[in-house]
DNA sequence: AATAAAAAAGATAAAAAACTCTTTTTATTT
DNA sequence: AAATAAAAAGAGTTTTTTATCTTTTTTATT
């Protein structure tokens, strides 16, 4: 469904929201650990959520990232397009470049109704709330 | 959301089965024409689809690619699995190996219902469907 | 039996995705 | 001001996916 950088990506996001509180910043080493994905790969990914300013960094000692109220607010679609790019929004399922509601492929109108619900879901649920989620204790961002 | 392959494997279901009726089969040529994809890739995966019992083939002068009723009966989820195996049935949305419903992925529950609906209508779906819509002349397997 | 037509199989190549390593820049702390 | 710690940037490598090319096998037709 999405890429590998892109699960990465919201995990890594749910795990920033989670250990940076207000000028407390994560390093990568500690994202990667914590979410159990490589070093200088989630660095890469990070960089590029950076910036699309889906998450905040500085540098130098006592340097890494965080996220602020508005980051916080990031839905899942966000984090997606910034990294799939918005393929769930406008391609065809079955790779059409042309496929549209007057010219649809076969499955075009199956799909449509999936997608849709698929697409709210990512959009209606913010980093914030995953974030909350775990608080809890029931929720894991690795294998224990 | 699915492989280039698994979306090539969809198309030429349908194309096979609009094309082939009884002991009238389609080549490899044809198929790869019909829904724009290249020839010797698609080749590959309609051996796949064959050793899987999706399509059946026969070699030498007249020979090609056919569906039997039984094959016609096929859903996308049939072919899905097929090409791309079964990671749509199991696999964790952000890739957790272990994500169940007693030890969830912050994401697990949102995508659920998702899941469930889509692969409900994959399930529901079989390719005789389609190419009863293929006939009907408002539906395309490739860029017109 | 010979020929030809088609899929099957095998091997190779190109492109993209996933991952790693090194150097540079920037900011902080001493 | 110097040292240091951290991200940013750049340049590679490996693996997987996508695609192509060649040879072999099978089967129908002549």
């Amino acid at each position: 469904m999405f890429s590998k950088s892109c699960e990465y990506a919201i995990k890594a996001m749910i795990f920033v929201a989670q250990k940076s509180k207000d000028e407390v910043r994560v390093g990568v080493k500690e994202i990667a650990n914590g979410i159990d994905a490589p070093e200088h790969f989630i660095a890469k990914i990070l960089q590029d959520l950076g910036k699309k300013k889906l998450v905040n960094s500085v540098k130098g000692p006592n340097g890494g990232f965080y996220m602020d109220q508005i980051n916080l607010k990031s839905s899942i679609a966000d984090v997606v397009k910034a990294i799939d790019g918005d393929g769930i929004y406008k391609d065809c399922v079955i790779g059409l470049k042309l496929c549209s509601e007057k010219n649809p492929c076969p499955v075009h109108f199956e799909f449509k109704e999936i997608k849709k619900n698929l697409i709210t879901m990512l959009e209606e649920n913010t980093i914030a709330d995953f974030n909350d989620k775990l608080d809890t204790g029931k929720f894991f961002l690795k294998n224990q």
